[in-house]
RNA sequence: GGGCGGAUAGCUCAGUUGGCAGAGCACCUGGAUCACAACCAGGGGGUCACAGGUUCAAGUCCUGUUCCGCCCACCA
């Protein structure tokens, strides 16, 4: 056993002193890695950040939540493993490389492909590890030697391996189709990577003449510039108003090209004008129904969103000046009957805000259907299971209508798409193929189709290696349900698909973190605080403490920084109680100490109780989840019971003049109990709570390897529980009356309590404790019946407690106290005699609860009668 | 258009099989008592959004309403 040295716990407790210390010395022990246990290993791993992402409140929240549950689980004796890493993000990475390079007066293209990956490496190199350092910082338990990163070589094989097997199961095909286009960024976009904002817009109604004919075929749209791509006019063919001109012709105004009326019945006739004009090029609808009816397409836009040779008189506009112009030339020439405020869902990119452009183009698509069955049936048959619940709805409601994804993106920044083309030859390989004039697919994949093979690929995949044998499927997924589509539902259905088997049992929503006026904290509304200097100013276990105890279980949660004060204050509390009983242990080997060498007094057995308690409350709430609740358990036994009322009852047993054997009584439980508020505290706060420990007695290296507490069956004492809820109740109940009648603390009083016999014995035994927790300076038991003559007085569970001061108390305000009480009492027996009134309760409720209703009665009307009698004594003196 | 969540003390939120409404912060009173003023002791403060219903009993279960918030959706 190591000695703790009380040089070590200096006052105030300063977390900057204490937590650059033990991170080291649990890496260089090994703790964060696997250690060989019987049963299932217990395997997380790390939504791993962008490269380019910096450190948000909302990581420390899922870190936090991740590391509780890790090093419980370590210290509960399974094998736990924690991954760390990063995501190569390709369009977020290639972005901040290019913004640097243009503040160069560079482009990537200036460069050309090999030489801009080789800055974006260099980048990666210098800033990419930022967060995970970070994060060693807040104490994470992650195995730093399997760190990994999306676009490291064996990961990247992963990559391409999926994709070839994808390819060769025909889950993967090239197409042309209208897809996601930012012009800004250059690339496409998956569905999901699109934001529809409702946008205040217009519905413009369009006259199009027809052909050899006065007449108008009228159709809306909300997109007028697209109207340079028509091909075709549609309507529903049931529509009978335009039966007769299916199969006529319209002139396209402006461009005067001539265009068919076509019947399809995706129309419908209820909106607009029952008539919509056909840009098979430039809109998703259109574009199927171009296919149905072999119509030409005509792109009018080039990829940066400016209109083309196509578009007329209009080429060399962008997009959205176009839109103005063709409005005017169409309202000049008469062709713009009418417009109207329309609201139009505009889709943005996620990534640079720009509105999205359906564009035609080649792309690479997954087929999800296929993959998606599976990923539905293991979360309808509980593989995998989400918390809180309600989320298995949203995933399964995605995935019953799911759409194929497009992989493809036009960067640079990437796993570059396995596809060789020579002439009209294509293979699909991951190595250049033999022979000469092979040329690679220019695209990369969406970071996605690197990201969704996570938690096996980080254990070796597409290797059989022995980690991934033992490690997967993981155990639990902790991130935020803003994911739930772009990774999570993508990683069961690849876990599904390439393993056969879930990625992980469970996932756990954590909350999301929002400023106090409710918006999400992000880096473009500068509302996020700094998580390192946050850790600065109050230490990271505070913060990890305080996210956990603050996080409601699937709700958001609104963050204000100086609610990690809480967490500080704690870690402050819990380290002077530490240093009290530290400067009280005394010599002796307390961790030799037998339990049946000590004599447990009643506050002992209460405490024991009380702990084995937040042990077996802790746990459970660990178990299914709650975090807050665990953290609360916590809190509240190590401040409100140990701190409160133990401490303060112990310390009078180790003055130099106790009974020796009550002191060491004192001295072991005192001891005892703060090393299980430790053992519980430590997932929450790892920092502090090692570092006391250690400077305690102790054994073994590191409390991060020390064992998960157990309620111990004979500590639960239901009797010194009852007996020491009484003594509070009589403590309280005589500060209250000091209070109320204004006696300082520095005043030290008489107290006389009448009672039954059994309660007086046990006020004398315990007069002791009493005594200096309520300032009492003489305690009188009563056992004669005779109550003091003047006295401010107060009913505790039958017994009545006196503070004879005459002269001192204020009779009038003691009158009026007492007059409230009965008020207050008589309100209570009443509704209490109303119940037992009601045959139907008497019949139908549970035999308990009509009994405790019935001894309620009984002592409210004890307790009545007591507080009459003080009345009538007080009302008998002249004040 | 569909789906989900929320409404409890001034604020932020707990309230796990229905059985006496809780915590932290804030507020008021008192306090340098030898672990802690980052503290201690005491206190005030609630029509549990609204309306119905089920039940002996509803913050809790059911129905509806009103406000917030979020997600999904190619009616141009």
């Amino acid at each position: 056993m190591e000695r703790g040295n009380p040089e070590t716990l200096q006052q105030p407790y300063d977390p900057n002193r204490v937590e650059g210390r033990w991170y080291a010395l649990w890496e260089e022990r090994g703790v964060f890695r696997p250690r060989p246990a019987p049963g299932e290993a217990f395997v997380v791993s790390i939504p791993p950040p962008n490269v380019t992402g910096s450190l948000t409140i909302g990581h420390l929240l899922g870190e936090s939540v991740r590391d509780v549950v890790l090093r419980w689980q370590r210290m509960d004796g399974r094998e736990t493993l924690y991954v760390p890493g990063t995501d190569h993000a390709g369009i977020a990475t290639q972005n901040v490389v290019e913004k640097k390079l243009r503040e160069e007066g560079r482009s990537r293209h200036d460069l050309g492909r090999e030489s801009f990956l080789g800055e974006v490496w260099t980048w990666k190199e210098q800033y990419g590890g930022l967060i995970l350092r970070q994060l060693r910082r807040f104490g994470i338990s992650a195995d730093w030697t399997r760190e990994r990163f999306t676009l490291d070589a064996g990961y990247s094989r992963a990559v391409l391996h999926t994709f070839q097997r994808l390819y060769e199961k025909n889950l993967i095909y090239r197409g042309r189709y209208i897809v996601n286009w930012c012009p800004r960024c250059l690339t496409a976009l998956s569905d999901e990577e699109v934001d529809h904002v409702d946008t205040a817009g217009s519905l413009w109604t369009l006259r199009y003449p027809l052909k050899d004919s006065k007449q108008f075929i009228t159709v809306a749209t909300t997109r007028p510039e697209t109207m340079l791509g028509d091909t075709a006019v549609a309507v529903n063919p049931k529509d009978r108003r335009y039966a007769r001109l299916v199969g006529r012709t319209a002139v396209l105004p402006l461009m005067r090209r001539e265009i068919p009326i076509i019947a399809d019945e995706t129309v419908d006739p209820r909106f607009g004008t029952g008539a919509v004009k056909v840009t098979p090029a430039h809109d998703p609808n259109d574009f199927l129904i171009a296919q149905r009816h072999g119509l030409p397409e005509i792109v009018v836009m080039d990829e940066h969103g400016t209109m083309n040779d196509s578009a007329g008189d209009f080429r060399g506009l962008d997009r959205f000046e176009a839109r103005r112009r063709v409005l005017d030339a169409l309202r000049d020439a008469g062709y713009l009957e009418k417009s109207e405020p329309y609201t139009v869902p505009v889709g943005h990119c996620s990534r640079c805000d720009t509105v999205i452009e359906p564009y035609l183009s080649w792309q690479w698509f997954v087929r999800m259907a296929p993959l998606a069955a599976p990923a539905i049936e293991a979360a309808r048959r509980g593989q995998v299971k989400f918390y809180p619940a309600r989320w298995k709805k949203v995933y399964l409601n995605w995935l019953e209508n799911i759409r194929d994804w497009c992989i493809s993106r036009q960067l640079w920044w990437g796993h570059r798409i396995p596809v060789w083309y020579r002439g009209s030859e294509m293979t699909v390989s991951a190595e250049r193929p033999a022979g000469e004039g092979w040329t690679q697919d220019e695209d990369v994949l969406d970071t996605w189709f690197s990201s969704w093979l996570w938690p096996f690929a980080i254990l070796g995949w597409p290797d059989e290696t022995e980690d991934l044998k033992r490690y997967y499927p993981n155990s639990l997924m902790v991130t935020a349900a803003d994911i739930i589509f772009f990774w999570v539902a993508r990683m069961v259905m690849a876990g599904l698909e390439f393993r056969g088997e879930v990625p992980f049992r469970h996932v756990y929503f954590t909350s999301i973190l929002r400023d106090a006026e409710g918006r999400k904290f992000s880096k473009s509304l500068g509302n996020s605080p700094d998580p390192i200097e946050m850790m600065d100013r109050y230490g990271a276990d505070a913060v990890r403490f305080t996210l956990i105890y603050l996080t409601p279980t699937g709700q958001d949660l609104l963050f204000d920084e100086k609610r990690l004060e809480t967490g500080k204050f704690f870690a402050n509390k819990v380290w002077n109680a530490a240093r009290l009983v530290q400067m009280r242990l005394g010599d002796e080997d307390l961790a030799k100490v037998r339990e049946s060498a000590l004599v447990l007094t009643l506050a002992d057995r209460w405490i024991l109780s009380r702990l084995a308690n937040a042990v077996k409350d802790v746990t459970r709430n660990l178990k299914t989840y709650r975090f807050n609740e665990a953290a609360n358990a916590i809190y509240q036994f190590a401040w409100a019971e140990y701190c409160d009322w133990y401490l303060e009852m112990a310390k009078p047993r180790w003055a130099e003049d106790a009974d020796p054997v009550d002191r060491r009584t004192a001295r072991w439980v005192s001891w005892k109990v703060l090393d299980g508020i430790l053992r519980l505290l430590h997932p929450f706060m790892p920092f502090v709570s090692e570092e006391i420990w250690q400077a305690l007695p102790h054994e073994g290296e590191t409390l991060a390897l020390a064992a998960w507490p157990r309620a111990k069956r004979s500590w639960f004492d239901a009797e010194a529980e009852r007996q020491v809820s009484y003594l509070q109740e009589l403590v309280v109940a005589v500060r209250n009356l000091r209070a109320e009648n204004k006696v300082g603390p520095g005043r030290l009083v008489p107290v006389v309590v009448r009672g039954g016999e059994a309660q007086l014995d046990l006020v004398e035994r315990l007069a002791d404790q009493i005594k200096p927790l309520a300032r009492i300076e003489s305690l009188t038991l009563a056992r004669d019946g005779t109550r003091p003559r003047v006295a401010a007085s107060a009913v505790v569970q039958g017994t009545e407690v006196f503070l004879p001061l005459e002269g001192l108390i204020d009779l009038e305000a003691e009158r009026q106290r007492l007059a409230k009480e009965t008020d207050r009492l008589l309100a209570d027996l009443e509704g209490c005699r109303r119940k037992l009134r009601n045959q139907d309760f008497l019949a139908k409720a549970r035999a308990e609860v009509v009994e405790r209703e019935r001894q309620r009665v009984a002592q409210l009307e004890e307790t009545l009668e007591k507080v009459k009698r003080a009345q009538e004594s007080l009302g008998a003196v002249r004040g």
